[in-house]
DNA sequence: CGGGTTATTGAATGATATCAACTTACGTGG
DNA sequence: CCACGTAAGTTGATATCATTCAATAACCCG
């Protein structure tokens, strides 16, 4: 993502804390799997970059169920809300490796610089835009279009671009389910049918590889947006 | 909202852009029902305060369905990302009225106003926080608690405090169903059920009271987030 | 190799969508 | 002010799809 590309951490300790004039630590955290960033209710006090692994973002309902908002990979970040209290909790589901910039200062650096606070903005509509986007799926209950939809955003974000790449499915089954609101066993259905239908290629469960993009696409699209029909007006 | 409620609008034109030193137009529109503000793929020039009324933000999707996401009534902004074409539409869904800020403006007021700078973070980071609370209702498939968390969320936001006042739902039912990801007539069986319960009054089918308040949060707290757990580390 | 976790598969239940008919609400023009 | 027409809302019957419960199988780590 365009923030942790940017001068925000790949500089560090140089980059956005000189600019400001206002020089701050950059912690590095080692996280192992499972283990908590950080939970809901806790204060938040650091922007995060994520430098290597997957965490997830998710509440606990009042039914026990967990509810996946979001995941955040290598190059991404978390921004919380300065002086609030974290709405949801952030754990890693591999080994992951991050920075933490405290948030006072960071800020500061944002007012001075313009890159950064455009970086942001830009961070924050896009969490906001993504959000969006899940909505867009859950609306629709259909299983099938939410696992396709999700297998080419995965691949989109993690792949290198060469085409037909086998992806690390860090992510289990029920993370999936979680995250798309279905049920695990759903999810583990779907992906069977994909399978079988050799739209996907599985092996020892947690690796896959997209076989029929085009197909997924339309499976994924049933719930889509349609990016022609959106300039209708009034 | 902050944002609105502060310098930005109220006191415009004389409040940010004189603030800043680069007074700008704080245009006043006016819009009727089922007119549209702007369309998805149109060039994001302005952010938005909502003055009277209420928009709804939505996508449609391949299938010709519609997916709101989100209403914004008197007192809300919408902030779009700079540069960047919207990614969904905003319709009027009563008589409404606004006042733009053209972005470039807006942006570089908020540069060197640290209230409007963190009034706009707060407003993003609470579109992102809404539209997470929007995934918690639509993850569980549960039309009681959906319409339920809808009802109590629209009288948060629109009463003026008094408890049992009427709500002016000026929204229909479909707009519901497209925001929950419900058919028109699933709402429309849940309103009527609740109606028998006496939880809720409903007078010409647009107007409506909530009778028992608590009966409604815990039916809408089936799907809701645990306030109480969320603080569990690993 | 073994024990615990994760994944798959099956059968039955249940909730919501869908299709369809009907009623109510509302604005318009006679 | 009433009659009419259209849009919105309600209600019912049916079908579909995902959940749930349950059992087996694959996987992974020590």
């Amino acid at each position: 993502m365009s923030l942790a590309a940017g001068p925000a951490c790949e500089a560090c300790p140089h980059g956005v804390g000189a600019a400001a004039g206002a020089p701050f630590t950059c912690a590095r955290r080692q996280l192992g799997p499972g283990q908590h960033l950080f939970s809901a209710g806790d204060l938040a006090r650091e922007v995060i970059f994520v430098r290597k692994g997957a965490l997830r973002l998710y509440w606990l309902l009042r039914d026990g169920r967990r509810r996946i908002i979001g995941f955040r990979g290598a190059g991404e970040a978390i921004i919380p809300e300065e002086g609030q209290q974290h709405r949801f909790s952030a754990q890693a589901v591999t080994a992951a490796e991050v920075r933490a910039i405290p948030l006072t200062p960071f800020h500061a650096a944002a007012r001075s610089n313009s890159t950064v606070l455009v970086g942001l903005h830009r961070q924050l509509a896009r969490e906001r835009d993504a959000a969006y986007e899940l909505i867009a799926i859950l609306g629709r209950h259909d299983a099938e279009a939410s696992v396709a939809a999700f297998l080419l955003d995965l691949d989109d974000r993690t792949s290198s671009g060469t085409p037909g790449e086998w992806l690390q499915l860090s992510i289990l089954r029920a993370d999936i389910a979680d995250y798309l609101g279905l049920s695990h066993e759903t999810v583990s259905r779907v992906l069977t049918a994909f399978r079988q239908r050799r739209l996907i290629e599985i092996a020892r469960s947690r690796q896959l590889r997209l076989l029929d993009r085009a197909v997924l696409v339309q499976i994924a699209g049933k719930g889509d947006v349609d990016r022609k029909r959106i300039g209708v007006s009034a």
